[in-house]
RNA sequence: GGCGCGGUGGCCGAAUGGCUAGGCACCGGACUGCAAAUCCGUUUAUCCCGGUUCGAUUCCGGGCCGCGCCUCCA
């Protein structure tokens, strides 16, 4: 069966045919590396790990590129690092490096290729300078702009027309512009700004721009996916595909620059969006820091289908919690061996625009009975289409005791005296000691093989 | 104001022009020294108003509500 996956351009669902199934090509938006990662920043992250876990397991682990920049050159960054009072490249270090042990805890597989804004200056301006020739941009002011008229196609993506977003602009219009929906391509910089030489004086690059230099440079001027979240789509991908387009020399979207346009919904917390102005923004620490693990808040992610809006909840990361307690606990009690088969149901509805909520709550749970059933196989299958997903490929032991082995020991010792009162018919005692053990939030569970202990959430 | 997305049972959440996923929770039962885990069983739905149709939750129109974007917010 072929991938389905949405796109944006069409608004349906168009079946993938990557160019050269050798080498599949995808690239997602990155970060802006000022703040910590929260769980809005998170989703698109856990998205396209699965579908670059899905396109590995359908073309091969060594056919798929997938790049994600990191945006390390922003007028944030700027702000940012003068109210810390710090060198922009510490904090931009700093916060990369809280990314990727962040989005480790989330269990993302790194991508391909990682390429950084700073070092990817030259790149862009040769595009910057190949647009200027072609009659698509031009420079006014220490700026260069690029001419939106020039680009027949433009909006295509968002679905707007130039007259409606005119009608719409809440921000004034630059005076050299020469048109009002024309952006930024290059800006000059003042001294106490980062800025680089180019053929219009010291500067620094647009927003936009950064990534349509980094997508040629890492996948070729054309390539399979483009994805990102859904408030991306405009302004940047849509002159994202106006400045790529026009500077492969083209004039359509699908044939000279990404050909699917695929965009995650929305996050929300408990109920409200996010903003700093309310205070509920949630990162990724801050739930790791208060004990949640990181494979709970990627299950909790995965449980809604990509493209609906999201609203994460207290009770959906207690229920993702709950959920793999069900998974390692069969997991503990059958132990997976060999190589496992995956459900053809289940990477039918991966396969089917990324379904993970049937693909979880039906097939991954369905598999979970066969192990409860003692389906020989059945834990080996659950813990290959788990890998699919980025799930359940710790130890059982691993996640039901956690990484802190401290008082382990202890508890051992409460479990083992608890089971010598059991063998003497004490149930008295056997109670007390189940009794004092809940209290430390441990719970027991007796089984054929003997009693298993674990820290309950 | 413009453009776009969404509104399914107590909660979550797919799918679909008719054959009415699934999960979680709850309740009942089995099992258990007691539990836990597991298994069995019961219950609840398609925002409102029109239209198309033999038949709509699904298609079309209108309304209400929530959310996003409207030049640098994932």
């Amino acid at each position: 069966m072929t991938i389905r996956l949405h796109d944006t351009l069409t608004r349906a669902l168009e079946p993938l045919h990557p160019r050269d199934p050798k080498r599949v090509g995808m690239y997602v938006c990155g970060p802006t590396v000022y703040d910590f990662a929260h769980v809005g920043n998170a989703r698109p992250v856990v998205v396209f790990d699965v579908l670059f876990r899905l396109l590995r397991h359908v073309y091969g682990e060594g056919h798929v590129v997938y790049v994600r920049n990191v945006t390390d050159v922003d007028d944030k960054i700027n702000a940012a690092a003068r109210a810390n009072g710090e060198p922009i490249r510490a904090l931009t270090e700093r916060t990369l490096a809280q990314y990727h042990a962040d989005m480790d805890a989330l269990g993302a597989l790194r991508p391909t290729h990682e390429p950084r804004a700073t070092e990817s200056i030259a790149g862009m301006i040769r595009i910057i300078e190949r647009l200027i020739g072609a009659g698509n941009a031009y420079a006014a002011d220490g700026h260069v702009l690029f001419s939106v008229p020039s680009f027949a196609e433009y909006g295509q993506l968002s679905r707007r027309n130039r007259d409606e977003m005119i009608a719409g602009a809440r921000v004034d219009v630059a005076p050299y512009k020469r048109d009002p929906a024309d952006f930024v391509l290059w800006k000059p910089s003042p001294d106490d700004i980062p800025g680089w030489d180019s053929p219009w004086g010291r500067g620094r690059p647009g927003w936009h721009i950064e990534c349509s230099a980094m997508s040629e440079a890492t996948l070729g001027p054309v390539f399979d996916i483009h994805g990102g979240g859904i408030d991306l789509v405009f302004p940047h991908h849509e002159n994202e595909i106006a400045q790529s387009v026009c500077a492969h020399g083209g004039t359509r979207t699908e044939t000279h620059f990404a050909r699917h346009w695929v965009h995650n919904g929305f996050v929300m917390v408990n109920g409200e969006k996010m903003s700093k102005s309310l205070g509920n923004f949630w990162t990724v620490r801050q739930l790791l820091e208060d004990g949640i693990p990181g494979e709970a808040i990627r299950l909790a992610l995965l449980k809604t289908h990509y493209r609906q809006p999201l609203d994460l909840t207290d009770e959906r990361i207690t229920e993702a919690r709950a959920d793999l307690d069900r998974f390692y606990g069969a997991l503990r009690r059958t132990p997976p061996e060999g190589e496992g088969a995956i459900d053809g149901g289940f990477l039918a509805a991966l396969e089917d625009d990324l379904n993970t909520p049937a693909a979880i709550d039906l097939h991954l749970k369905r598999q979970l009975a066969l192990v409860n059933e003692g389906r020989a196989g059945a834990s080996a299958g659950l813990v290959a289409m788990g890998g699919l997903l980025g799930l359940l490929q710790q130890s059982p032991e691993a996640w039901f005791k956690g990484a802190d082995a401290g008082g382990d020991a202890e508890i051992d010792a409460l479990v083992a005296a608890r089971v010598a009162a059991r063998k003497a018919r004490d149930f008295a005692e056997a109670d007390r000691i189940r009794k004092q053990l809940a209290d430390q939030g441990v719970v027991l569970e007796d089984t054929p093989q003997g009693t298993l202990w674990r820290r309950a959430g």
